[in-house]
Order: C-alpha cells, then sequence, then structure tokens
DNA sequence: CCCACACATACGCTTGCGCTTATATACGCC
DNA sequence: GGCGTATATAAGCGCAAGCGTATGTGTGGG
C-alpha cells in the first residue's frame, strides 16, 4: 500500500483532517466514525502510519496519532508538474474575460 | 469511482505523465504500457476519461486523448491546506480549517 | 464491397481491500 | 493479583478492481 492508495480511502482522509487540526487518542478517531467499528479505524490508523502519514506515541493505555507532513509532501511532489497545467488555464480564461 | 481512486494506480499515473508532456493516441498509449494489454489501457483510460482527468476526440479512425487539468486541481484544492503545515505555517492551517 | 486497422466492450477469473465478530495484549486502578 | 478500559490483531466474508481472452464497432483503403 503505497501513500497514493492510503489517500483514495474517504475514511482515512476523514482521519487525516481531524489530525490536521490537533492530535487525537485512537479512542477520539473511532468516535469521530459512527459508521465504523473500532478494529475498522484501528486498521485504517495502522495502514496511515505504514505509508507515513501518521505517527503513534503512546500514553498510558491511550494511543495519541498525529500527523507526520512528510507522507503527504510524496503527493504534493507528483502534482506539482501538473499545476502549471490548470494555471496556465486560469491565465487564458482571465485573459479571455479581460479581453470582452 | 473518484478522482482519488483513479489516481492511486500506477498505470494511471503513467498514461498521466505522458499526456502532461503532449497529446497522444490510444494505440501510443498502448505501446507505452508493455505490461498491459490493448483492452486494459482501454479500460484505464475510460477511467481517466469518467473522473474528468483527461479528454478525447476522434480523428478518423484514431482517438486522441489530451490532460485536462480540472481534474487533479480538485486533489491540489484538498491538499492545500495539509502543504501550510509542512512549511511550518500551522496558524493558516488551523485557521483555514475553523474557516471550512 | 471487403478487409485490415484502431479502439472499445463483454465476460470470467483472481486477488486484495474493507468490513464485522471474536480474541489478544497492555495499562491503570483497587 | 484481579478486573475494567483502551487499543491492536486474527479470522473470515462480500465485493469490486484489475487483468486477459474473445468479440464488437467504426473508419480508411484498395
Amino acid at each position: 500500500m503505497d501513500v497514493f492508495e492510503a489517500v483514495a480511502e474517504p475514511n482515512r482522509r476523514h482521519l487525516l483532517g481531524l489530525l490536521a487540526e490537533r492530535d487525537h487518542t485512537a479512542g477520539e478517531l473511532v468516535d469521530s466514525l459512527p459508521a465504523l467499528t473500532q478494529p475498522a479505524v484501528s486498521r485504517h490508523l495502522r495502514i496511515l502510519r505504514e505509508v507515513g502519514l501518521v505517527e503513534m506515541r503512546p500514553d498510558g493505555q491511550r494511543r495519541i496519532y498525529a500527523l507526520k507532513p512528510d507522507g503527504l509532501q510524496r503527493i504534493d511532489d507528483w502534482i506539482t508538474p501538473y499545476r502549471r497545467y490548470w494555471r496556465n488555464h486560469l491565465d487564458a480564461l482571465e485573459q479571455h474575460l479581460e479581453n470582452r
């Protein structure tokens, strides 16, 4: 499983969104996805950790999860060369509007 | 199939990379992936078209595929707040999330 | 016309993901 | 030590993704 597949799963993107705000315990993350059981969320967290998108530190009997920014940067690096495409597209659109 | 799942497939990222350089016929794209058969590539192109990442125009009996920038921008929009995060602009990220 | 070429679709198969239920592990508290 | 809590792992299942083979569709050329 690579970082692209990890991010393709909607529940995992939901978890990343929460961790972008602040660190969360595993239990808080389980509560944030009431449609899923605790083992299902635990598996998602394991995958996110394996691809380097989050990191975990134990705190007593709890596990605190935190966003690890390096992982998403790999996606950003991939998308960078494409970014010029829609910039050119926008430039062309703006020019079109200005010429009216 | 959404744009995240579409991009999660390595062969489809390969096709997008070629289309970022220039437009290609379906046959050229088939030749670029010798490990896959022609129908396999055709299905990948169909998926990329369905999620709005590429567009196709017929040219006689050939089909010319071109990159469509709007699709990847949806991924870029999603990743934008995280980009600020790994650049240590933590305050900007939190503000962005709170304003959603 | 008819055939070759370029490409798409149909179908069946295998494989891996994501889920649930059940169970294991680890820690805190009394 | 013994028990409840927090979290992870195991086992099994349904389903959809991705693949190849076979076939359909449309276009150009002789």
